[in-house]
DNA sequence: TTAATAAGTTGAACTTGTTCAATTTTTTTT
DNA sequence: AAAAAAAATTGAACAAGTTCAACTTATTAA
């Protein structure tokens, strides 16, 4: 059953009929990405969007000084999307890069649209989705208003152990917003 | 036609008929808030969703250190939600603060809930809304760590310059992220 | 297994932004 | 219109975080 995991998912999200949830699964595919490759690169349009059933990655920009920004990780249970681009097809601004060997279930666009047409279960899931995404958006923000970096780190590391023991000391600090060498600083004491 | 406004803003996210729209125009009931009166306050819990008409708002957390940190204008088209509060019944974090004499459309989370089960385009508009906000609150956070606090608020006074010439120094700094002294210091330069 | 490359550490000088306190200006209340 | 309260300004001392460069430690590739 390589939807049970993908399945109990969708359940804790909202109330479906085994059927619906038959038919959602029907239109997403099994992809294998390797440790360091990437499942989006900037500047392409983004087309299809992903459920993470194993491994880890990294969403992340780079801007115009050359600087990367972390919007996210996403460890097992997370979905991967680049709502501007997929719904505006227009190029991108993310990345999104398997830090480990990785599997993630994708679905198309035009699959997304005759779902969300079909189903209107679909519509809702991806609404509730969405604003508890808003929800963890927010909460980012007034946490990087209200905390410093230290205790951002302190944060970060106890609210995901799982993922942040995976990670490099570099991607760390892009999600927190401050250099790696300052975050070098702050473990050091 | 008070509720023009309201219905094109509506359409302009999504395709919806006549009939639907005047049903759901029923469930919204116009409220008045006056200048520095409060639709919400941290603390209690948000039953209601609510549209500005007129007028301008503030949303604002105040943290445990007693630092205000404001989340976003809402001026003349914007909603006013507490989306977590809203969808979990748990007590607020938030303030919404007029700051003008306003109007709003209010809708109470019991009809909200029925127009949800009533009419999936009311699921496909919020679940549009929210994405669109997602995707704001995605980018503001890599501007907070792509910019530093002049260009942050040069690109603020840029982007809302009707809402901006509303507001007080420290409304903006709250907004930024940084103190009123630092944002005073900004200006005269 | 040894190069080669990437990641992490440290220090010194620097920049950005904060804090606190005093002063002025603007707005609100009486 | 005067008094009171809130907002804005300014400066000086300070703290948080950056930059650059040198060095050490892990990882990866040949």
């Amino acid at each position: 059953m390589p939807y049970s995991f993908f399945k109990n998912s969708i359940r804790s999200s909202v109330q479906i009929s085994d059927s619906d949830l038959a038919e959602i699964c029907t239109f997403f595919k099994a992809k294998t990405v390797n440790k360091s490759e990437f499942l989006l690169e900037q500047g392409k349009t983004c087309k299809f969007e992903g459920f993470v059933q194993e491994g880890c990655f990294r969403v992340f920009t780079i801007d115009k000084k050359g600087n990367e920004s972390t919007l996210y990780f996403a460890g097992k249970g997370w979905w991967l999307m680049d709502v501007d681009s997929f719904m505006n097809q227009t190029p991108s601004d993310l990345n999104m890069e398997a830090l480990e060997d990785s599997k993630v279930l994708i679905i198309q666009k035009k699959d997304k649209e005759y779902l969300y047409n079909q189903l209107p279960i679909v519509e809702k899931l991806f609404r509730i989705m969405s604003q508890k995404a808003l929800i963890a958006w927010q909460k980012r923000l007034i946490q990087n208003h209200s905390l410093t970096a230290k205790e951002r780190y302190f944060h970060f590391i106890e609210k995901y152990p799982t993922i942040a023991s995976k990670l490099k000391g570099k991607q760390i600090s892009s999600y927190l917003g401050i250099t790696h060498e300052f975050l070098s600083k702050i473990k050091n004491k």
